[in-house]
DNA sequence: TGTTTATGTTTCATATGTAGATCATAATTA
DNA sequence: TAATTATGATCTACATATGAAACATAAACA
């Protein structure tokens, strides 16, 4: 079977995933939460909040997003309890926007 | 074949990969990138951008992540090029709480 | 210090996310 | 308005993330 060529990830990814973990963990940690614990709160097994306290980033967004909510973990550095206005701001401003980007391509430079 | 119970998210982590699918959008409209243009940049399929810039919470953290990093957002409202620096910080917190948390189970209290 | 419990790791079966192709619709430019 | 291109949506096969179990190690509390 060809293996496929693994997904790579800037050192920026690396770090962001890695900070949301440990962000979470302390979370859970200053809250005394069991990793169990906290883990059947999520409905997620015990070894996946494992890897993602330890910054996995092949783990769903949904599920680490709802850890961060759970031992409270700001996101968007929201202190809100609801990001509507923040949804709705940014639909007001892609509505001023293309719907479709055109790029200009040339027919004719296409071979060579 | 068992159906497993379909994982749910909170009003708040839906919102919340709602809002990163609209500014990944945004800045790749405001870059002029075509979805497949940025799609390859980020080694990923098309589809793939569609679905998370609609806000699907059931994909990757680390290919979300590299699209906010492609297009600019940014994340932890962090402007440095690196979170090396908040990484450390998290460290020295974390250094700090007890590395397994013990929650007293009272044996007796168990039944009733 | 001894005992209990939490955590770190690994393996495996399976549910599921992903790529790729295709088609229809919408949107941009000449 | 016509022509071209981007986007939205759907389907299938395949790669892989996930849950569960098991084990060893480490850490907290009496």
């Amino acid at each position: 079977m060809p293996k496929s060529a693994p997904r790579t990830y800037s050192r920026y990814t690396k770090e962001a995933t890695k900070l949301m973990g440990q962000l979470i963990r302390l979370g859970r940690t200053e809250r005394r939460l069991t990793a169990q614990d906290l883990a059947d709160r999520a409905g997620i097994s015990r070894g996946m909040l494992q890897r993602i306290e330890k910054g996995d980033p092949k783990c769903e967004i949904g599920v680490v997003f709802e850890l961060a909510v759970l031992v409270g973990v700001k996101l968007f550095d929201a202190e809100a309890s609801s990001l509507a206005g923040h949804i709705k701001q940014a639909e007001d401003k892609l509505a001023l926007l293309p719907k479709a980007v055109r790029t200009p391509r040339k027919a004719v430079d296409d071979d060579f």
